[in-house]
DNA sequence: AGACTTTTAAATGTCAGACAAATAAAATTT
DNA sequence: AAATTTTATTTGTCTGACATTTAAAAGTCT
């Protein structure tokens, strides 16, 4: 692990990556101690500050956790999917908030990804999950919810559909489709869309995943995705005439 | 923005929260620029290197930029979709290398996502993508290939084959899953699979665009997974003869 | 007056040294 | 032998300083 003084990078950010690759490329395994900071720091000859920069550059990846005390020091740390869920989670509603991501092309992307989980749910749904959408459904259908609550509601009930298939990396890399846009949708469309209208879709859904009907499932979730998009042209249209 | 001075956790740690926050509710907007170092030091009531720490880590999640000079200082960042792919592959490639993550799983993670654009790239593919895709099972089929040389170029086909569906976000979802996964797929199959077999199913998978046959490009990556999953339990079982 | 050069100020980047706090091992006492 | 105290190590934080970069302001020359 080597750092070039003549690179104008800040060395914080040099020494980061130089340990970056030490534990992507594996020469520095899961739970396996540093070198203490005053080590390092004497290793890639900087000031103890600078290696600490780069360690909580590390620190905000999850790359490491730090333990103070005797014994202590920086541990590569096993990174779970709690922590990557919700590192995704952050990101992606980062770059649709600050992109100008069309409405169309989030919903046909989120719509894609979750179908892409439909048929493995139809087939593996337990009756816990299929509870759990039942539940939401309920919530969904009392009066006086705040859109907040709805939107939710929403998400857990897509959640249970998508952890239905039972395939943690695919939850995984769901989580932030689902996550990050569903707040997105519903922030565009909630003045328009009709609750009951989604209701019945969810329900339909349910019933096809409770008769383990996969392309029923499929089906109706293209219904959803057409009745969303509608939706926001709709609302688009109005802003249009409005103004 | 406050932290709490009770609070057990990190100082850094809770100011580059406070900052994630403003931020993530749009109190900061993109581009604006932070207080300065002394400043933030000042309303935060703690020192200069314990800001700093706080900015590295947000920082290292491309939240913000620095510049140096008069006119400097800490910007919010705009996320770009590059950040947030090799983001996703870095984090991706270890939550499965510091995992156990069954093959199975991963694998059929992946071909479930990769099909999900499948139907959309058969619309959509341009000839230039097309070509892309023509070009590496070309450069598949010379001999004296590198195990490693025939992995990169199998990651850049199905990048074109995802790239065709025309959804930077999906592009951006499923970057994490082809990019981190594939090399870990090669990695367990390489001693036995069969170039030729595989040229042979991406052929048919390139024909099948071109013909904006989305049913068959559907089929033959579900040939393709078999034959991935198959190969996978032949190496599994070789080891356990030996063994 | 206008163009060029120099100065200045502000900001981040880096360093050195110190103390605080946490923690576990070692030493001591009961 | 058990409980307590001491000690050493390590991270967390602070203070103050200097280096470097950068753009604006001031000054100078034509």
């Amino acid at each position: 692990m080597k750092i070039d003084p003549a690179n104008p990078a800040d060395l914080s950010a040099q020494i980061a990556q130089a340990i970056r690759n030490a534990i992507v490329s594996g020469e520095l395994i899961v739970d396996e101690r540093l070198p203490s900071e005053s080590e390092l720091a004497d290793q890639f000859q900087v000031s103890r500050p600078t290696v600490r920069e780069a360690l909580k550059r590390l620190a905000a990846q999850s790359l490491i956790r730090t333990q103070r005390g005797a014994t202590g020091g920086a541990f590569v740390n096993r990174i779970s999917f709690e922590d990557a869920y919700s590192q995704q989670i952050t990101t992606s509603t980062l770059l649709l908030s600050m992109n100008a991501v069309s409405f169309d092309t989030a919903c046909e992307a989120r719509y894609a990804l979750e179908r892409a989980c439909a048929a493995l749910s139809a087939q593996r749904r337990t009756a816990d999950q299929l509870a759990t959408m039942r539940a939401e459904i309920f919530r969904q259908a009392q009066p006086g919810l705040t859109d907040e609550a709805f939107c939710a509601s929403d998400v857990a009930f897509h959640r249970a559909l998508v952890d239905g298939a039972d395939n943690p990396v695919l939850s995984y890399q769901l989580a932030g489709a689902v996550e990050a846009m569903q707040p997105l949708m519903n922030m565009i469309t909630f003045t328009a869309r009709s609750r009951e209208e989604i209701i019945a879709l969810h329900t339909k859904i349910a019933d096809a995943l409770e008769a383990r009907d996969a392309p029923s499932v499929d089906a109706t979730l293209i219904e959803l995705e057409t009745y969303t998009r509608q939706l926001a042209r709709d609302v688009a249209e109005r802003k249009r005439k409005t103004a």
